[in-house]
DNA sequence: ATAGGCCTGGAC
DNA sequence: GTCCAGGCCTAT
């Protein structure tokens, strides 16, 4: 579940299960999941203790009181379980904190490809972000400055974390449909008035599903499901031509080539 | 710019 | 069986 809402909420899961808890035991239970966490690494974190849960676009970091810290991206499908003392894990666990008061924060995550790293006191947590998405900091002022000079098509840009921090594959195709903008624009293309609209749209998307945490990846009725996303073929729901998909730097883009230009 | 790799599961 | 998946990294 994991762009920038998805995360947010997450993050607050986290933070309300685990701020204070001192570190019993950290099990690794996938063995992919020793990649970017190996054995002594893990051993290594028994009897820290978590001061601060943060989030920074779609990382969280556990800050530790011994001024360590423990990163982790969700990646494609990563999500926390929480458990009480005694509860038995959920399915596709791959690493769970066990703290001292019995109590644990565990990492549900289908296909092990979510990265948990310890990032020792003084070194750099997490690699060159831009601006939040959903924040005003992002700006068009932002945006266009980066897209300047661009001859990349717009929505791959949008997914470069260094220019704007938290948008993902869903919300990408979502934020220009609304913006009425083909995907396939190049940036340096893209006019200042466009622009605007981007970011305007970007905003919105962003700030409707932090609104709903749970209810925008599932189906049903509220009427918050994607606007293009996962469409093929059905009727856009703003002018009824058939939404398409074409693939951009290896993924799929969902839009509408009658209403978006 | 594109392809492949990492993993597993679900849809077909 | 095949293809696809909310991300990101590396190699070409």
């Amino acid at each position: 579940m994991p762009e920038l809402p998805e995360v947010e909420a997450a993050s607050r899961i986290a933070r309300r299960a685990v701020r204070g808890e001192t570190i019993a035991e950290v099990e690794v239970l996938h063995p992919a999941q020793r990649r970017s966490l190996p054995r002594r690494a893990a051993q290594a974190l028994a009897g820290d203790r978590v001061t601060r849960v943060a989030r920074r676009a779609k990382y969280q970091v556990l800050h530790l009181a011994s001024g360590r810290s423990l990163v982790v991206h969700f990646r494609m499908a990563g999500d926390w379980g929480v458990t009480s003392p005694g509860e038995s894990l959920p399915r596709h666990s791959r690493v769970a904190l066990r703290f001292t008061s019995g109590r644990a924060l565990v990492l549900v995550d289908p296909r092990a490809l979510c990265t948990v790293t310890v990032v020792e006191a003084g070194d750099r947590p997490l690699p060159e972000l831009g601006p939040e998405a959903d924040r005003p900091s992002f700006s068009a002022a932002h945006l266009g400055r980066a897209l300047r000079d661009r001859a990349t098509a717009i929505k791959p840009l949008l997914l470069d974390q260094s220019i704007v921090a938290g948008i993902g594959n869903i919300y990408a195709s979502e934020a220009l449909w609304r913006a009425r903008l083909d995907p396939r624009r190049p940036g340096r293309d893209v006019q200042p008035a466009e622009v605007k609209r981007v970011v305007a749209a970007v905003h919105r998307v962003m700030r409707e599903a932090l609104a709903h945490p749970e209810r925008y990846y599932q189906d049903g009725e509220d009427g918050l499901r994607f606007r293009v996303y996962d469409r093929e073929g059905q009727p856009c729901r703003r002018c009824r031509g058939p939404i398409q998909r074409i693939t951009q730097a290896g993924r799929s883009t969902y839009w509408c080539p009658a209403c978006q230009r």
